[in-house]
DNA sequence: AGGTAGAATGACCATCTGGTCACAGTATTT
DNA sequence: AAATACTGTGACCAGATGGTCATTCTACCT
């Protein structure tokens, strides 16, 4: 882990630097991507910040729009690492253990790492990228045949209704695990729900509130539900 | 309705134009702040479109920041008319019915001021707002208010569980909505479900799953259930 | 030490930004 | 008809933007 995320990026000139260095440019333009957003964002701040010219920055990346997207790929790569030792680490687990885990584990990343978490958001609802927005659907995509994985097994283990449209679902799914995470992470959105920067038993009950959510809803149950439904 | 969202807007001297004019500066504005977000929208592509000098414009609005803030103002009347009829509209009918009313409302709202709505969106999640999140803020705080009412009434009429926390299913369930109607409207959230541009059945059969969610969950039910927990 | 290849540099460029203001145009009042 | 008051106008401003390139510097090879 650690540092992997940079590798394959940029030009060649830039992979030729030493690991400090490119970390530092890597850095830079993460922080001032986080902050102001793709068009906002600075370069002339990028190498300020970095310290090096302007020159050199365009010989590592030919341009604004390459050294967003090596950001971006570098940001989804540890994304995926996440998701990925959630589901083996879950392996076998009951669904809505996984899904907490799940939930959990976007929490940490979002502390360990949040001007990617930022750029991450952003990119993924504003859609305000410098490239088409096929892109920015493959990120979501990914996530929502990941949740959709998982839905299936659950399926297949018994633990969900099998008439449960898995498409559908995964979108519900993706959206309420992404507006939980978005509010942990941001004021305006988290601050009125108690979620932004709670606690960690605050956010434990928050999990649990949205897993007994998704569990049963919000209906009177059982018997009592065929009569609700007529009205 | 009609033009009536864009009474107490700007300068007297703005207020002091024929309306067929202030519906062209405004609408000028609006449709460039929703193609470009703030930071990118121009003045200078507004003042073409709208046939005034820039001069004018800054005799209308003291400044861009200015302007955005009118029309935000006045697409959230707009959207307030919305809520606001839905509810009256829908008084004394099962909860369940109402959310359904108030999802097609939605994307009835969608397909008569796109440009609004996407205003709306863009400004209540990527934040990039040039004023501060307060305001932003206050916008979401109202809709969760406007739901929480909604669930509190079902609750004392004994449609929803009384044990659920109000707040944190307001949150929920605004998630909930906001990201389905966001999927509507938008080709990168909404094609890989799709819910982008759907047909009126489409539409239909999402509400309706989205709804039967809300209800029971996507656990197996009743005597199961409790076996399952203990997992 | 001299030569050479490749990397670092920052002044410079065209273009655009939000915003201003002296002036021109047009009603309205006297 | 003259004077007054108010609105419209666009050339102009300072500043910032992404991007370029001739030049300088550095490090390795002979």
């Amino acid at each position: 882990m650690s540092m992997d995320y940079m590798f394959d990026i940029g030009t060649e000139i830039f992979r030729k630097l030493t690991p400090i260095k490119r970390q530092k440019v890597l850095l830079s333009a993460i922080s001032e991507f986080a902050e102001n957003g793709y068009r906002k964002a600075s370069v002339n701040n990028i190498v300020r910040t970095a310290e090096i010219s302007k020159g050199s920055l365009f010989q590592y990346f030919s341009s604004k729009r390459k050294l967003f997207t090596c950001t971006v790929d570098a940001s989804s790569a540890l994304v995926k690492d996440y998701l990925k030792n959630v589901r083996d680490e879950t392996s076998g687990e009951n669904f809505f253990h996984r899904i907490e885990k799940l939930i959990l584990s976007g929490f940490r990343f979002i502390d360990k790492h949040p001007q990617m978490a930022r750029i991450y958001f952003q990119l993924l609802q504003s859609g305000e990228a410098p490239f088409g927005s096929e892109q920015v659907m493959e990120l979501r995509k990914n996530a929502e045949r990941y949740l959709g994985e998982l839905i299936m097994e659950a399926k297949s283990k018994g633990e969900l209704r099998r008439d449960l449209n898995t498409d559908k679902i995964s979108f519900i799914l993706y959206s309420l695990l992404d507006s939980l995470l978005r509010a942990y992470y941001s004021d305006f959105i988290g601050e009125s729900s108690g979620i932004y920067r709670a606690s960690q038993e605050g956010l434990n009950t928050w999990v649990k509130t949205v897993i007994d959510f998704l569990r049963d809803g919000i209906s009177i149950h059982c018997e009592t539900r065929s009569a609700e439904n007529e009205n």
